[in-house]
DNA sequence: TCACTTTAGTTCTGTTTATGACTTATGGTA
DNA sequence: TACCATAAGTCATAAACAGAACTAAAGTGA
């Protein structure tokens, strides 16, 4: 794991006894109430009383307060209804930002996401194993650009999340340059201290893809899904009830180690046949040599059986694991993202769960795969979430000492 | 699902947007500060305050008002050390009581649980597919029983949790009286109402047992496990940072529906193959005639032979699910429980560690396989922590509008 | 047109609960 | 025996929400 990573395990049953004080409970009800705005859009003080069960005068008092702090805005009257119209509160999309950060094999991209949930700027750059240094200046000189056009405040800006595969340093690919290892000893916190002075907040690319699936995409109507990352490797992220499940050594989600067991030849693990660069290498060897994923779009008759070769494959080894987790965790359902166009993850969707169907056999509830509706951008904007996650949403802040305290 | 189990399924986001008040944070504090001390055995005050992060005079009114409730004794002052010698705190044996129900489809067995985790009283009926009469006459008949004997106040029992598979009344099985499926239709609240009137909460079997390990087995040492219910059938249940997670329909841990395709043959699921009755089957099949799981301690050569041919068939369909659970989930470990004789469980245990140990191929980490603390109570001990855990104990208390208000 | 109704939202007071400073208690240590 | 360290209680204070009463503003209908 990289040390970056989930820094704070927690102890045992610790992590359940933390008592809470005043101030807290105050906190957690300013969260919650936020949340509610973000979710239900726009949306009247009696509406949030209903739903977070606070009472009117609280709800008074808390919107006071974020109405001063700029994080939401009124948004217009209710008119047509008898009694007083009541005015409708939302988030204020200018109120605060985050900036969210992608490292991966093969590329690098950073976003800078509002509260309301829109990628309000954008930076990517296709580069094979950029080291570190390249990562900082790229950082520091896109979100300078950023900045300099004045859409975005620079005092607006909450923290920093970056995104990245647990294994960037560890595992040495055949390509990959002698030094690349020296991401595993890099402290990320340091290395983008040449920034405004933000918050650095680390976590797996697909662990910040399901949070950004949580908050923002199709987590909204569905709290509990595992979220199937498919971009250079093969990743996972587990969102139950709302909350993202780390696992105990923080590596819920590994799907793509899981071994595959060929009835003849050797074992194999099933990211080195279902991910972007197994897809790439099973067309460069019908021939096809692809450099992008957008290359799947504008392929030839044989390309495209060849495309549907993998799929087809690709779908017989994910049902099983799929079928799995339809049973151990029963989620609401699978999330397909990464860097895959999206007409071939529809493809993949359709070809896993009729695959699933065949063969699920007395399963009671199948957890249907659909097509996320973050994809390729999925890992920075969930860096991007980490930040206002822990100044600004509910979570686990009732509880008081926190790591960070 | 039985239509007492999981009444009700959180709507979407809505769990997590729920306020807090003064009462409930206070609540919440009482909760924790009870928990610290049922798992950090005998306490000072001033370890709770450390551990709680509350502060000394909170701990001081609360452990008051815990005392005065006789949920907590006075345990022996520490001394040897400099400064006041402090009061240590323990759970009263005495304080409180609750009742849990297992009911399954070859005997029903009813215990009474203290909130320091022993087991004080316990009544088991071996009896095939009994009707909710006659549950309701035995739970009836063996409290009375145990509340005359006077070491248990009927004042003193906070709730009756009841235990029971998910498809009690749903699945047809070969024995089955067709009357069992009044199982079905049958609501548990009223069923009970003969009893002292106490809260009865209803909950299935896997899960139950789970939460009973989770709360009084190895669960305090590892908050994330998956537990594995050998019983009747099989079971399972997740466990994650000490919460029991329910699955989007509730049927998480369903592992005993998994489709097994072998090489040829028809596919069937895995509890045809791994469970009691499935164990029972082979055994017959070979000559052996087995009425209860103890009779497998007793077996010749033969059976013996017998029983490890299954245990190494069990095994090889096990490993597989459980490298999914370890990849996907990545608890701490898997706990073994049910109704199977330890050694067996040992034995089964052993088996599928090398095997998965032999098949892991690149899976980063393995959750280990442990036989569980709680084996054939445990369901009935997870049903009696169930009012605990309403009444008692930390979880989501913080939160306001819980289903029940 | 105008009083009435209805709902939104604020103000004020009261309650609960934890905190902080201070005090008391009690046994070890020099 | 004087001193010190630690435990734990007391009291006043602050923070936060609840409840009741009040004001505001729009629709309703005679």
């Amino acid at each position: 794991m990289h040390p970056d990573l989930s820094p704070s395990i927690p102890a045992a049953v610790g992590a359940s006894l933390s008592g809470t004080n005043l101030e807290r409970a105050g906190d957690h009800n300013q969260r919650v109430t936020l949340q509610a705005i973000r979710v239900g859009g726009p949306i009247t003080r009696a509406e949030l009383a209903e739903i977070t069960g606070l009472t009117a005068p609280a709800i008074a008092n808390i919107t006071k307060r974020l109405l001063v702090e700029g994080l939401i805005v009124e948004a217009g009257r209710l008119l047509g209804q008898r009694g007083q119209p009541a005015m409708k509160l939302a988030i204020n999309p200018n109120g605060c930002f985050s900036v969210g950060l992608n490292i991966d094999r093969d590329h690098i991209s950073l976003v800078v996401l509002d509260l309301a949930g829109q990628v309000r700027a954008r930076a990517t750059r296709e580069v094979d194993y950029a080291l570190p240094d390249e990562v900082a200046e790229f950082a520091r000189t896109e979100l300078s650009a950023i900045l300099a056009t004045g859409t975005i405040k620079a005092k607006r800006l909450v923290g920093l999340g970056v995104a990245l595969p647990d294994d960037l340093g560890k595992v040495h690919l055949p390509h990959q340059p002698d030094d690349y290892a020296i991401w595993d000893r890099t402290d990320l916190r340091t290395l983008f201290s040449g920034l405004p002075p933000l918050p650095v907040l680390v976590e797996n690319d697909a662990a910040a893809a399901a949070l950004g699936e949580a908050q923002f995409g199709l987590g909204l109507r569905h709290p509990s899904f595992f979220y199937l990352l498919i971009s250079q490797g093969l990743g996972g992220g587990l969102v139950l009830d709302g909350q993202y499940f780390r696992g105990a050594e923080g590596r819920s989600g590994e799907i793509g180690f899981l071994p595959v067991r060929p009835a003849t030849g050797p074992a194999y693990s099933l990211q080195d046949a279902v991910s972007l660069s197994a897809l790439f290498n099973h067309m460069a060897a019908r021939g096809y040599r692809l450099t992008q994923p957008d290359d799947l779009l504008s392929l030839d008759k044989g390309g495209q059986a060849a495309l549907a070769d993998w799929i087809a494959k690709a779908a017989g080894l994910l049902s099983g694991p799929m079928l799995s987790i339809s049973c151990l965790i029963n989620p609401q359902a699978v999330f397909v993202g990464g860097r895959l166009p999206g007409p071939v993850v529809d493809d993949l969707v359709a070809a896993t769960n009729s695959r699933m169907a065949a063969e699920c056999g007395q399963v009671p509830i199948l957890a249907p795969l659909r097509r996320a509706a973050m994809a390729a951008d999925a890992p920075a904007v969930g860096a991007a979430i980490l930040p206002f996650n822990q100044r600004l949403l509910p979570g686990r802040s009732v509880l008081m000492k926190t790591a960070e305290d």
